[in-house]
DNA sequence: TTCAATTCCTACCTATTTAGTGGGAAATGA
DNA sequence: TCATTTCCCACTAAATAGGTAGGAATTGAA
């Protein structure tokens, strides 16, 4: 029930050019160091949001990345996505592969109810959530210290 | 995010001595034939689960597995506690390990009340899910045939 | 008393995932 | 031209997932 470094990160570093966004591309480099993870593992991660369409980069000097869209359009349920694969507590319930979301036996059915509602819940914070809300908040915290 | 295969048989066996609660003791292997799960692995996840003193167990022929308590008094939160740790998204979270809630930077803070409101949507479908409810879902799917 | 059924316990195993590291090619602004 | 920076590929060590195998101990019933 947990998400890998790879989502902490993503989000992490989501988060940070959020925050930094409008001033044209962040470095790698530069990220890595703020958020405190490994440069080299990062990038991967990096090249995987990029793909998707998430970032945009610049490479060379004055190089670096920055958010595809405003904070306000991008969710964490998003960035968690590319990184994590679809969000699912068991596979019966992830329509995307071909595991599909037939169970057989009533019994089994009962408990898909049940994974379905514990991912209805989650689906729900994830995507409801965007970079432009913990801007906000971490602006919010920045004014009251 | 996904649970393993390990909460997810577990809660499958469990829901399965609820819907039998009563009757004496079922033997694994009539739990693993009807959840379709491997019996010898099983056997290491109802260990588990008797050890957390979810079940109790009967040695020798007729013996078997039974829930300790009503149905109604086992949510599926402690189920997965039990076979799957801790329910938190991100470690920071976890105040059951040493690894503590501080983070250290208000930025990283932000995330991490995000992860919280998460889990708090999480916990509440997890513990607030008995296994009565389950059984009594599948009676209603019983007599809707 | 014997025996089949059943839990209990320990050890082992293979494949996949996680969380990285390292090296070098290509692009780019100064 | 050159330092900077992304891009790309290969590799790896450790942990986790998902089991299997074998035998000891217990127990109800014939």
């Amino acid at each position: 029930m947990r998400v890998s470094t790879r989502g902490e990160y993503g989000v992490r570093a989501m988060f940070d050019l959020a925050v930094n966004f409008g001033q044209g591309p962040i470095a790698l480099k530069t990220i890595a160091e703020r958020q405190m993870v490994s440069e080299s593992y990062l990038e991967q991660l990096m090249a995987e949001l990029r793909k998707a369409g998430l970032v945009h980069s610049k490479r060379g000097a004055q190089g670096g990345y920055e958010l595809a869209d405003k904070p306000a359009n991008v969710s964490i349920g998003e960035i968690i996505r590319v990184l994590e694969g679809p969000i699912t507590p068991v596979d019966c319930l992830d329509t995307e592969t071909e595991r599909g979301p037939y169970c057989g036996t009533p019994e089994r059915c009962v408990l898909r109810n049940f994974w379905k509602e514990l991912q209805d819940s989650m689906t729900k914070v994830l995507d409801n959530t965007t970079l432009e809300d913990l801007r906000q908040d971490a602006c919010r915290l920045e004014v009251a210290e």
